[in-house]
DNA sequence: GATGAATGAGTCTTCATTCAT
DNA sequence: TATGAATGAAGACTCATTCAT
């Protein structure tokens, strides 16, 4: 099974290297990007991923095209846990709110929710567009599947669920990634038993796109 | 209608005013660091408040010192709050949760609550640790009498509602401050929701002692 | 005479200081980018200056808005010795040629034409462009006048001296700036004497909207 | 058809498509290096000239190796140049001036003298030493012809037309080749009028010696 | 021998901090 | 005391050079 080093392999050993440095360095600034903000000094991402900040640079260009980079990760990531979500849902093996919950459990779980609405920002830049409609088009779905099943109160949204998400994913300073990350789930099953009966939300929340629309969503 | 400028008056005019640039300062870099993180450039902040960067420092010493009294006044807001709390739910004028919710209410409409936990790294400063205990003495005692009448399940801990309110408080990118504002108050209000019957917790969450120990809580 | 440092003249010494500053930095700049191109160290310039670098991008932002204001300078100056060479020329003092060489010669002696023509790629800059019409405006009354009175041939243009003069301003390596400046002053000479009497041109030059329409000149 | 691949035409082969790669490089290098100066980008000299950055280090070592061989490759042109001059005006075909004449239009053409007076900089190293003086061996004998049949003013010397030449060769920025070169050529039947009757000049220009002692030449 | 990926030193630019006014 | 100009250290970014393929 192991090709001999021809030079068409030697190209593509190559390029998997680079292609290793690549993923390494996206999986440094999707971390420090949450930790520590999209200001984050570049060289402690390359450090991080064991490179030097001039390969940093070779493969993203700038800060700007690495935070493209990471947001359309994150994007994708969402977008395949999200259909995931509606696969098991449609097969019947559970209902639309757990169908939700899995989704929200996944997303917890890749740590990568808290850049996403950075990407709001960005809707100018096209593969950000395309890629925010795909994840946000499935979310969508998964979401009208639990209004359609009963399962959430139609006054629960979309927006209300994007943004609950972007917050359970920031990270709490002084409690380790252990703590955090048991915390946030924690904290995720609070308010999953909000949302099943919650009880004092009469207006809807916001829809997907209340949210493009920065500030001006009327009154609840 | 002048004043004769007399030694005695002229320094507490300029006392006024320099407390003035002082509180202006204050809020500036609350509202700076809230939204742009403990990093953002003191001279915006010296911007924001109107004054001069040499005022900012004659005034703070430095950024830590900027910090610090910061995080003092947001823990004398939180522990007035509380205390005021604490005495309408003596006065049986409301239950223990909803005394609990009115603080909770009190600290997003002063949108400071995002940066106390940033005093947890800090806990080493006497005066910090001693605003801190009272603040968080005062919530603890308004969660104690919440779990005494039954308003509040047992189960869920002083370092929940601390937590919680640290991440309703974040501000989400790309929201105007007023959407921001409506829909920060509706996710405590979907939060609360679930603490009057999370029906999905089992262990009890992080008390204040497991805050300080930063990652080290047992398992849920 | 001396005036009491008064609060107002302790502004106006501050902003003294800061002009000197600002106009060493503008000197460096102007010397630097002639001798070693746009793109030299503005540490270098710095220092030439005597201030340190955050000075430098204080007063001018960065390399673009240090290159403008070079640039500004430069064409006031021109700007201002033309118009000096035009008011010699209408006393009558000197025929139309004669103006037009002291002109020249006062340009070599700022040594600053050497940047202008790098205004042309920055005519979309509102004040630039301003700017280069007073200065081309002015020597182009030069030539005009010098054509009328029959000193300087018809065929040789505007865009001819202004090119002419870019050439001649340029320092070439390997001469200490004294030597430079005698070759150059003896170049102009041999340039005059080839423009009384060209003899071997017979197309006209380029006219000044001909430096404008970058590469589709006319053939000769 | 197809040449059998014995070691010996292997090598062949590769050495033919080596100096192919190493005289795109070199006029890549000179064309670059004239218009944006001896500290442009390697790697936009390697990608003009169609090859890695690596084949450019491999055959010339590093930017210094490459600036020498630019430089021996405009003397030897320089030098060849001259002797044809040289050559013409043995036959009588045309008097010292125009056979000078002949050889700075040549040079203009190949837009390379630019790069000549770098040399100066150089003349430690044997090579370009060498070079140099066969090149302005060869220029000296033209101008020394042109003095002799009295075509050109004895006052005007071998460095005056060098530095002519070099600053005739130095591209306007602005101008796009062909109209920079045009107008180059124009100027230089401009100054052609001129020295053929300078009729300004009294002191005899530098001699080729002068252009060494950098800045110690005697006042004109 | 050619390639281009990786590296890190050099320069640009920002901003915390100091200090003269 | 308030101000903002000056400074230089820190971080962004580019590019010369090396080296694995």
């Amino acid at each position: 099974m192991s090709t001999p080093p021809t030079s068409a392999t030697a190209d593509r050993v190559l390029r998997a290297d680079a292609r290793r440095n690549q993923e390494q360095v996206l999986q440094a600034a999707r971390d420090l990007f949450v930790e520590r903000g999209l200001g984050c000094p570049l060289e402690d991402v390359a450090r991080r991923a064991g490179v030097g900040i001039g390969t940093l640079y070779r493969r993203f260009g700038d800060r700007d095209g690495l935070v493209k980079a990471v947001l359309l990760d994150a994007l994708e990531l969402s977008r395949a846990s999200a259909e995931r979500a509606l696969e098991a849902e449609q097969d019947e093996q559970v209902d639309g709110l757990d169908a939700l919950a899995g989704y929200l459990r996944d997303m917890l779980d890749v740590r990568v929710s808290a850049v996403i609405p950075l990407a709001l920002d960005r809707l100018d830049d096209a593969d950000l567009h395309v890629a925010r409609e795909a994840s946000a088009g499935a979310v969508q779905r998964l979401v009208d599947a639990a209004h359609d099943d009963g399962s959430l109160p139609a006054e629960v949204s979309f927006g209300d669920l994007g943004t609950l998400l972007v917050r359970l994913s920031r990270p709490l300073p002084g409690l380790g990634p252990e703590a955090d990350n048991q915390l946030t789930h924690r904290h995720l099953d609070l308010v999953l038993a909000g949302l099943r009966n919650p009880g004092v939300l009469e207006a809807p929340g916001p829809s997907r796109a209340d949210l493009h629309g920065l500030g001006n969503r009327p009154s609840t």
